[in-house]
DNA sequence: TTATTATTGTGATGTTTGTCACATAGAAAC
DNA sequence: GTTTCTATGTGACAAACATCACAATAATAA
C-alpha cells in the first residue's frame, strides 16, 4: 500500500526512504466499505485523503434533496470538502464511496506539521493545489463552451473506466442533466 | 501602489518593511489601457498578476469564433492563465483589460526565487491557490445546483459592482446563456 | 457636431432539456 | 427461488433556452 503513496509523490519530488518513512507516519491507512461516508455534510471535515484503490464521490445534497456530484476521486486522487478541510469549518459536501476503498487519511494537524518540518512536502501540495485549480477551471470551461452531448464525450474521452464503474444517474449528476437526457444521448 | 500589494499580503502574513521590499522587488508594476491583452491566447505567458486597480476579464475565444469568460479579476485578485503560467505553456485561455488597469506583475523565474528564498511566500501562495480552487468548485457547484436566474442572482450578490461596470454581455458569458435570454431575466 | 459603434431590449420560432409516467432487465436481499 | 430494489430506456408534454431579426438608446470617434 505505501508503494502507491512514495510513487505518487515522487512523480512531483524525489524521496529517500527515511523521508518517505517520516511523511508517511502522518498518514493512517483506512479501508472502506461500498456507500461508508468519509465526510458528511455538516459534519466537521476530519481528514484529506489519498485514493489508494476503490472510487469516490464528492457530492451535494441541495435543498430539495437533489444530490450534485462535484467530483469523482478514483485512484491516485486527493480529495476531501477542501475548503471545510483547510479551513477547519463544517463540511459543505460529503464524500462517499461508490465501491469498496482503501485511502491514507492525513488529519489537518498531521497535514500542516508536514508541511511546517517538511518543506519538499508543502511545495508537493502547492503542485497539488495548482493542478486541483486547473482541472476545475477546465470543468468550467466545459460548461461554457460545450453542450451536454459534448460534455459527456469529453468525459468518457478523459476516464473511459469511469463510464464502466458509475451508473449513469452519477455521470448525469455530474454533468449537471437528468438522467433521462443522458439516456437519450446514448441512442 | 505598493501599500495596496503590501496590505494584501499582509492579510494572511505579516511582514517587516525589509521583506516586503524584498518581495516587491520582484514585481514589475505595469499600466495598461482598455482593451489592453496582459495575456494573448497561444503566445507565452510571461506574468502572473496582482490586480491593485482596474478590472480585467480571463476569456477563452472558442473554434466558431465564440468568447467566454472564465473569470473576472478586480482589485486585490490574482490573475493569470495559472495552468500555463506554471506549465511555461502555451496561453489557453487571453487576459485582457475591460477598463484602465494597474497590476504588479511577476515573472515566472522570480515567482520560483521567490517561494524558494523566502519560504513565508511559498505559504501566502499556497493558500491563494487554496483559495481559487475552493472558488472555481463554487461555481461549478452554482453551474450544477442553479438555474441560470439564480446564478445571476448570486452574481450580483456576490459582486454588485460588477453589475456597474461589466456589460451585460460579458456577464452573459460568464453565466453561460445568450445576451437574450440574460436581458429576459431582468424584466 | 455628426457619424459610427456598442449596448440593450424584445418579438417570433425552433431546439434542447426537465419532469412525470411507465416498462424492462439486472442485482441484491431474503 | 422468490422478492425487492436499482438501473436504464423511452414516450408525452411543458419549460427553458438559443438564435435570428429588428429597433432604440448610449457611448465613442472623427
Amino acid at each position: 500500500m505505501k508503494e502507491k503513496l512514495k510513487e505518487h509523490i515522487e512523480k512531483l519530488i524525489p524521496l529517500t526512504d527515511d523521508e518517505f518513512e517520516f511523511i508517511v507516519s502522518h498518514f493512517s491507512f483506512e479501508t472502506h466499505k461500498k456507500n461508508d461516508f468519509l465526510i458528511k455534510q455538516g459534519k466537521n471535515v476530519e481528514h484529506c485523503y489519498f485514493v489508494v484503490s476503490g472510487l469516490l464521490k464528492l457530492v451535494y445534497d441541495d435543498a430539495i434533496g437533489k444530490q450534485h456530484i462535484v467530483s469523482f476521486a478514483m485512484e491516485d486522487w486527493w480529495e476531501s470538502d477542501f475548503p471545510a478541510f483547510f479551513k477547519q469549518t463544517k463540511a459543505k459536501m460529503s464524500l462517499q464511496c461508490i465501491e469498496n476503498t482503501k485511502v491514507f487519511a492525513i488529519s489537518f494537524k498531521n497535514y500542516q506539521n508536514l508541511c511546517v518540518d517538511f518543506q519538499k512536502m508543502e511545495r508537493f501540495f502547492l503542485k497539488k493545489s495548482n493542478s486541483g485549480h486547473t482541472a476545475s477551471q477546465n470543468r468550467i470551461l466545459s460548461f461554457l463552451t460545450s453542450n451536454t452531448k459534448e460534455r459527456y464525450e469529453q468525459l468518457l474521452k478523459q476516464h473511459p473506466l469511469l463510464f464502466q464503474r458509475v451508473p449513469k444517474t452519477l455521470l448525469a449528476s455530474y454533468l449537471g442533466v437528468s438522467r433521462e437526457t443522458l439516456s437519450r444521448l446514448s441512442s
